[in-house]
DNA sequence: TTTTGAGTTGTTCGA
DNA sequence: GTCGAACAACTCAAA
């Protein structure tokens, strides 16, 4: 089955869980299951059992409650808008039958609030904020505790969720991709500590490369803490040898989860709303045939390409990749960047509420501390200077990969013979790219210089 | 209160 | 081929 046979698998109907629209999407209810499976199978070797169950949040922790003789209900502390709401309603509603909620901060390294400008307002410039977080203590993680379970609580069952694809089964290779669990978040820290973080700032840019961490799914689900791997990347930076530049480097990027989460809790609306209000007025276009071929990686430009099909056959696109993509779809299509935002929650293992929607308004230009909006990526000086040899995207578009090098991220550049030779006819197995790089890059600082703020 | 310096990841142009 | 400047204008954070 091609690529783009798999197109048109059916969607999740969105569930009326708080979320509301920000429900899981697709790649994400399939770590989601594949993560709670491990857990349960973790509970199930210390002697316990996990409980399934679904309805009203206060109903059902109240109902356990009541048949377990528990008195206290603990969790880690969340900071999607809809979740601190649906904290506080519980809270207020477990109080009336003497239950206690228990909250606990255990996804970041500082609390939104704990991280203020002298003026006592939250940070919109990231580097100031991250000298400032730099400057507070983080938190040693916390031992394991004694765990006690009860026996015969009746639970609900996984498979019964449906968080699993089905018709067509798009993820039947993801378990040779990646290791959902606790036990696979740690090997995966491991790993990466013990080989890609002395090199970090060198590799990390490299697309063909195995230069990141991949643990931004593992974090978001809450299989790894953020103290644990502060608390060994300080460590390893204490060590004789190591490269504490490239540490640090990965540290930040950290950092920029945080600022995300920070941002997110005292501006909600950013994962909806422009966080600079002229770009309310910005004319984007809304073209459906561009946005399709963006999706499914058919635009023309080899690096944008391998990215999406990337992304569709991994659940992952490798970071740098991602500012290219994005950039593209903003910049050289005009296309607004909720529309990237909803691909990307639909489509990445690791969407996460803060981290995406702050991150595709940083790239729009349009967010807190954005990149300015005159820095359009060209998609093929990307190409040509992280990809030279051509590696990845002769990986994941293979239809061109027998062009050379000289030719792979310009293939509508190719002299007729080459494109001969390497059996690619442009418009046939592989499209002539659907705009023109230059004219792209006049249309968007035109673009942008109607909302520009007047003096 | 006012001033000052700075601000993730880039591209293009011309010398 | 290499290099530096220009690309806009604004807002933020701290002195």
């Amino acid at each position: 089955m091609s690529f783009i046979d798999l197109w048109h698998w059916n969607k999740a109907p969105h569930d009326d869980s708080a979320a509301g629209e920000w429900s899981p999407g697709g790649a994400s209810r399939w770590w989601l299951h594949q993560s709670l499976q491990s857990l349960e199978d973790g509970i199930k070797e210390l002697g316990g059992d996990l409980v399934y169950r679904s309805g009203n949040t206060a109903t059902v922790l109240k109902e356990l409650c009541e048949e377990t003789g528990a008195e206290a209900v603990y969790c880690s502390r969340r900071y999607e808008p809809w979740a601190t709401q649906q904290e506080s309603a519980l809270y207020a509603e477990l109080k009336d039958s003497a239950i206690a909620l228990k909250r606990y901060p255990g996804t970041l390294l500082h609390e939104p609030g704990a991280v203020l400008t002298q003026g006592g307002d939250p940070f919109k410039v990231f580097t100031p904020f991250w000298r400032a977080c730099l400057r507070n203590p983080v938190s040693e993680p916390l031992a394991v505790p004694e765990l006690n379970f009860h026996k015969s609580l009746s639970s609900e069952a996984l498979d019964d969720w449906n968080l699993l694809p089905k018709r067509p089964d798009w993820a039947s290779h993801w378990s040779d991709l990646w290791s959902p669990g606790e036990a696979g978040a740690a090997r995966q820290l491991e790993a990466f500590l013990a080989d890609s973080a002395a090199h970090y700032t060198t590799r990390r840019d490299l697309p063909a490369v195995k230069g990141t961490s991949k643990l931004s799914a593992h974090i978001h689900f809450g299989e790894l803490s953020l103290r644990t791997i502060w608390s060994h990347c300080e460590r390893l930076s204490a060590s004789n040898d190591a490269n504490t530049g490239s540490i640090a480097k990965f540290q930040a990027e950290l950092g920029w989860r945080e600022f995300s989460y920070h941002l997110l809790h005292f501006f909600p609306h950013i994962p909806e709303a422009s966080f600079k209000a002229n770009f309310n007025e910005f004319p984007w276009l809304h073209d459906e045939a561009r946005i399709k071929a963006w999706q499914q990686g058919q635009t023309g430009y080899p690096i944008v390409d391998a990215g999406m099909r990337e992304l569709w056959h991994t659940g992952h696109m490798h970071n740098r990749v991602r500012m290219v993509v994005a950039s593209f779809l903003c910049k050289h299509l005009l296309t607004h960047w909720r529309v990237g935002e909803d691909w990307f929650w639909d489509t990445l293992v690791d969407a996460d509420l803060a981290s995406n929607g702050c991150s595709w308004q940083w790239v729009a230009g349009s967010g807190a501390d954005a990149a300015p909006y005159f820095r359009i990526f060209n998609p093929v000086t990307q190409g040509e200077k992280f990809d030279k040899q051509g590696e990845y995207v002769r990986r994941w578009v293979p239809e061109i990969a027998e062009l050379p090098d000289k030719y792979l991220h310009t293939p509508w550049e190719a002299p007729t013979a080459i494109l001969e030779g390497a059996g690619v006819v442009l418009g046939e197995q592989y499209p002539e790219p659907i705009v023109d790089h230059k004219q792209a890059r006049q249309g968007a600082l035109d673009a942008y210089d109607t909302i520009k703020v007047k003096q």
